[in-house]
DNA sequence: GAATGACAAATTTTCGAAAATCTGTTGATT
DNA sequence: AATCAACAGATTTTCGAAAATTTGTCATTC
């Protein structure tokens, strides 16, 4: 029914996983809820074994979980795993910052510049209420982070902080509209503070305000996510932002 | 072909999966095969479908590559990877051994007394030239590891910790005959001491002692995989340790 | 009324063939 | 000789139906 809207070079096992994961992270289905094939092929016009397939994989990711003969369903969210996946990008990406300004080159210099900046551009063209626009905006985030890193010189290490971004963005999309306005935070200097002291090659300051951003997102995407257990304790505001397929029992 | 011989209570997909596992990690296929669709079918009798399953999910950890059109490889080695995944292996789990050794209870000091123990009479009863009994011994060294850490009280560390794991047994399973039989290598007591240190709650001393058993461990199989590489280049070794099923071109 | 078992519906899992894509070869052309 | 197109064979990917499994219902029994 929905179109897929990909490019056709990919296979179509890689189209179901990018739409899938792109699905679960913005919050179109909800924790727990189960992603029937059927209805997955409804929607998205794909046959069973890529959609299998994606299914599988973002099993083994740790976006989806899946039982023996049950089927899959979106991985649950909770308070206990949003601040074990926080503290620990704090452990691991400290570390792969240390080893970064440490040994990063020039082109490290200019990526972060340049990833600083294309987040700069982007955060004045993102719109609260167009989700593209905010997709885009967190793609920036990542691309940031990322950069602050890439000289890390361990490929491990590297995964490791993509795997925990992963685990992290699903906490942070349903209310990154709330947070870009939110007058008490100023996201952008927060960013320009940390690509200074590591272009400067303070490493301990660097450190020290990583981790800084890292809590304070902790404690905030705490906040609005005990807000939406609350909420969704009463029958009222479903958590779903788009087609409840069928409510649960 | 070859029987499949696994419990019936789990999906063909499954079993498809811990078959291939096993057999990647103890070095059946050599780095950088082609992994056939055809062929895998023709020795196990698993259709398609759960063996792409099982590809897809081995891809995600790491234990197997895959380009878009052109099907499955085990994923390659190399001296640098082996080095990499050490060095992060001793950063992230020193740290949750030293969170362990902080927060560990009585189960966590038995399932320590317990599981080294079990390494203990594993050791004892394994032969180099029967690789079930190897297996069951790695399978002990693991169990073992991950009783150490068990109680850091992160779930994401201890997923880590498993899938660096997962990354560095390939490079111990060839070697494991030669090494275990090393007279310069007492490994029973490197765990021992181990072991002593953590329940002492002696934490630096602890550390540094699986610092050390993992620098060890990394020297010894960088010895062992470039001796391999040296004697691959020559036609006449070949990696692969059983049915090189169709020699590449 | 609770427990049990049999049956039907819903769902996942698996198979085997068809479609799509890649690889290598042959032969014609420049 | 090098380049290229067309073709055949091999391989991956996808589909749709069949098989296996779970879930839900309803009558029967205790």
């Amino acid at each position: 029914m929905v179109r897929t809207a990909s490019k056709s070079s990919k296979s179509l096992g890689e189209q179901a996983y990018s739409m899938l994961r792109h699905e679960i992270i913005s919050g179109v289905y909800a924790p727990e809820q189960p992603l029937r094939l059927a209805q997955l092929q409804e929607r998205s016009g794909i046959g069973f074994s890529p959609l299998r397939e994606a299914l599988t994989r973002l099993t083994a990711e740790g976006l989806v979980t899946s039982e023996s003969m049950r089927g899959f369903r979106v991985a649950p969210l909770s308070l206990d795993d949003l601040r074990d996946t926080m503290e620990t990008r704090i452990f691991v990406e400290t570390e792969a910052l240390r080893r970064s300004i440490e040994r990063g080159d020039d082109d490290w210099e200019a990526r972060i510049v340049s990833s600083l900046h294309a987040l700069g551009r982007q955060n004045e063209r993102s719109h609260p209420d167009d989700p593209d626009s905010l997709a885009a905006l967190e793609d920036r985030h990542r691309d940031f982070h990322v950069a602050l890193i890439s000289a890390s010189g361990s490929r491990r290490l590297e995964q490791i902080v993509d795997n925990l971004y992963l685990g992290s963005v699903r906490y942070r999309m349903p209310s990154l509209s709330n947070l870009s306005s939110t007058p008490a935070r100023d996201l952008m200097n927060e960013h320009g503070a940390i690509a200074d002291a590591a272009l400067a090659r303070d490493a301990s300051r660097a450190v020290e305000l990583l981790t800084a951003h890292y809590r304070l997102t902790a404690d905030l995407l705490s906040l609005a996510h005990s807000d939406r257990m609350a909420r969704s304790a009463d029958g009222a505001g479903r958590w779903a932002l788009r087609t409840p397929p069928s409510a649960e029992p």
